[in-house]
DNA sequence: TATATTTGCATCGTGAACGATATAATTTAG
DNA sequence: CTAAATTATATCGTTCACGATGCAAATATA
């Protein structure tokens, strides 16, 4: 028995699952405001930097504009920002949050420290979390493809 | 300004991408041979331990088996399983391995290597990887719904 | 042994991800 | 100044995830 197809010996299995199920966290937080965890990642990004074209976003959360624009539209057609095409490059549509999509950061005011707290145990602590990103950085780092 | 809702503090995201970034780098390797990365889990599984009803694949990988049962008919369709009802319990559907499900664990044997020699990394070598894996564990363990 | 509850699986709808492809605007070359 | 190449975004098709719901088989309860 070789041990190379064990599930238990998969980094990748580790990561899909953690990720899925701190989504899975942040769900009745984000759902009370009508919004999914890959829009509330749109809204990080906006909320650090209004007005940015598709690109960046996209860019920014490592992400292709085929997953963006949808994404970006369904936010578009709950009022939480507007698409309007840059007048530099008509190419580019210039993505900004309107009066509701700024606001949404005062409601989820406390949604990164309810996730946080719910996800500290034994080996993730305040003081082992800077590893943690180190390792998932690297990892980020090594595949992300420039 | 706060910092706590800076996409570069979040690990959730980290998770996220790292995963997204991780299933990627499979998909080469995999689609080679008409499998998808959750497909891919569903062997791992089966090949652990054969004949399984849908219903402990789903808990081995942390799913539920409103995801697991269209991703096994496709799989089934492709002739790379089984799905017969149980004999004990009617309400089981037993999950079985064909020739060829069986057979493409020798077609995927450099797959692991191959996708671990490319996460390797600075932070992340085989020093580091079981302090990776505690920590990963140990946030599964916590969000884990039992 | 009827009836109620639970269990195992499936169906449906929505929203990502993502490869492939399309389209229009901009930039570069000739 | 055109024609070709590039760039920014969008569309399409397939496959997950997952909440909600349905249904039939099995089990528990009265």
């Amino acid at each position: 028995m070789d041990g190379r197809f064990k599930l238990d010996n998969q980094l990748c299995f580790r990561l899909y699952t953690a990720s899925r199920l701190i989504t899975q966290a942040y769900h009745p937080l984000l759902s009370e405001h009508g919004l999914t965890y890959p829009q509330y990642l749109v809204l990080l990004v906006l909320w650090e930097k209004d007005a940015q074209p598709v690109n960046d976003i996209a860019k920014r959360l490592l992400l292709e504009t085929n997953t963006v624009t949808p994404l970006l539209k369904r936010m578009e057609s709950e009022g939480i920002l507007t698409r309007t095409p840059g007048k530099k490059d008509a190419r580019q549509m210039i993505v900004k949050l309107t009066r509701k999509g700024r606001g949404l950061q005062d409601k989820l005011m406390n949604v990164p420290e309810t996730v946080g707290s719910a996800v500290l145990c034994e080996p993730v602590t305040p003081d082992t979390v800077p590893e943690l990103f180190g390792m998932l950085d690297g990892i980020i780092g090594q595949l992300a493809r420039p």
